[in-house]
DNA sequence: GAGGCCGCTGACCGTCCGTTCAGTCGGGGT
DNA sequence: ACCCCGACTGAACGGACGGTCAGCGGCCTC
C-alpha cells in the first residue's frame, strides 16, 4: 500500500552520481510495473503510483515523459527477452520439434526471470499506439511459434491428428498461463517450473508406462 | 466502431412486450462485454460505450445502475457457468481422473458457449468489491480442481515427477488460453477444440506409438 | 384513440485524470 | 566552502470520467 524505503534509491551497484539519492529509471520502472500489474494499467493512477512509489506525482515526471513510455519500457523489455529467445532457438541446427522444445524453455525462463514485463505485455489489448505496437510483435513472435509447429508436424514429431494451428495456439498458452501463478521465490524455482511445463506440453500429465525424459 | 443497428432490439426470440423498441438488459450486456474485452473494462468509458451501443450515455442507467453492475452480471453468469460444469463433474461416480477429464471438457464447453463472460472474469483484477467477490469465487473453484488434481495422482493416475499443484494450474492455464483466441463460428467448432485440449492436457502433443483416445 | 409504459435524450454535476511548471532540497565534487 | 546537479515538491490546468435528472417520444394494449 505505502511506499518501501529500500526500495527506492536505485544506486544499489551502480557508480556514485552526484544530487540528491532517490529512485533512478530502471527501479522507478520496477515499482510502476508492479502496480500496474496488480491494479490494471488502466485501472491505476499517477497518483496511485506516486503514493506507492513514496515521491510526489510530478517527481514521476523527472523520470519518464509520461504513463505511456512507462508501458512502452515495461513491454519492449519483455518483448525483446521473448525474440531473443526465438533467435536463440532459430540458431539451432537441430529439428524442428527440438528448435521448438529449446524456444519452449528459453520462453518459460524469461517468463520466469521477467515475469513482472510479460504479465504486462499480455495484458495489453491494443488502445494506444503503444500498445498497437506492442500486439505486433507480440503477433510476430506467435507466427514464428507456429511456423515451428507446423514443420514440427509434417516432420512427423507432433501428433497429427490435431490442427497444427490449434496446437502451437495450446503450447504457447500453456507456456503464458504460467505469469497467472509464478511468483519468484515462492514454490517451485525457474528449473522445475520450465521441466513441468516441457513435461507436460510434450508428455502429457498422464502417467505412462515408461516415458523418457 | 459505431453501433451496429441489428444488434440492438433485444426482443429477438421473447415474447412481445410494451413500450419502444430497444435494448433490453440482455442485449445491452452482451454489447457491453464485448467492448470490455476490446478495450479492458477500465479502459471502457461509460461515453465509449454508448457510442458503441448507438445510445445517449444516460439510457445505459436505465438497465443497469451502472458500469459496476455490467461487470457483475457479466463475472456472475461465468462463474455461474463454470460451478455448474464443477458440480456435473462432482456428481460423477468414476475415479478422480475421470471426473477431472469430465471437468476439463465441460469447462472448455462454457468457456466457448459464454467466451466474452469467462474472458472478462479471468481479467478481473480486485479493484472493486464487484471484482474481490468474483476473484473469491474463482479460488474456490481453483481449489476443486486442485483437489481434484491431488486425488487423482494419489491413485496414480497423473504422473507423479510434477507437484500437483504446479499440474492442476498448468492444466487450467491450458484450458484458460482458450479465450485469449477463440472466436466463436471462426475456424474449429466446439467438439473439436475441446477434443484437442483433452488430448494435448491429458497425452501431450508428441507423436507416440499407439495411444487410445 | 387514449393511456401508459418503456426506452431514450441532452444538459449538467462533482470528481479524478494525466500532465505542467516554477521553484526547493540535499549531497557529492572540487 | 562553494557550487551545481539531480531528485523532488505543491499548486494548478483542462479535459475526461461515472453518474444524475427532468422530461420527451414511440408503440402496444384496451
Amino acid at each position: 500500500m505505502t511506499a518501501v524505503s529500500n526500495v527506492r534509491n536505485g544506486r544499489d551497484g551502480k557508480a556514485n552520481r552526484r544530487g540528491r539519492p532517490g529512485y533512478d529509471r530502471e527501479s522507478l520502472l520496477r515499482v510502476a510495473v508492479k502496480v500496474f500489474n496488480e491494479r490494471g494499467y488502466d485501472g491505476t493512477s499517477m497518483d496511485e503510483l506516486s503514493k506507492r512509489l513514496g515521491i510526489s506525482k510530478s517527481a514521476i515526471y523527472h523520470h519518464v515523459s509520461g504513463k505511456d513510455e512507462l508501458l512502452q519500457l515495461a513491454v519492449d523489455r519483455a518483448l525483446d527477452g521473448l525474440f531473443a529467445a526465438a533467435d536463440e532457438a532459430g540458431a539451432l541446427d537441430g529439428s524442428a520439434i527440438d528448435r521448438l522444445e529449446h524456444l519452449v524453455r528459453a520462453s518459460v525462463a524469461v517468463l520466469v526471470a521477467e515475469q513482472p514485463f510479460v504479465t504486462l505485455l499480455l495484458r495489453v489489448r491494443g488502445n494506444t499506439a503503444v500498445e498497437k505496437r506492442a500486439l505486433a510483435r507480440r503477433r510476430e513472435f506467435d507466427r514464428l511459434v507456429s511456423g515451428l509447429v507446423e514443420q514440427a508436424e509434417a516432420d512427423g514429431d507432433i501428433r497429427p491428428d490435431i490442427d497444427p494451428a490449434i496446437t502451437a495456439r495450446l503450447l504457447f498458452g500453456l507456456v503464458n498461463s504460467l505469469i497467472e501463478w509464478y511468483r519468484p521465490g515462492a514454490g517451485a524455482g525457474a528449473d522445475e517450473i520450465a521441466d513441468a511445463v516441457r513435461k507436460v506440453a510434450f508428455d502429457g500429465l498422464r502417467r505412462r508406462p515408461a516415458t523418457g525424459g
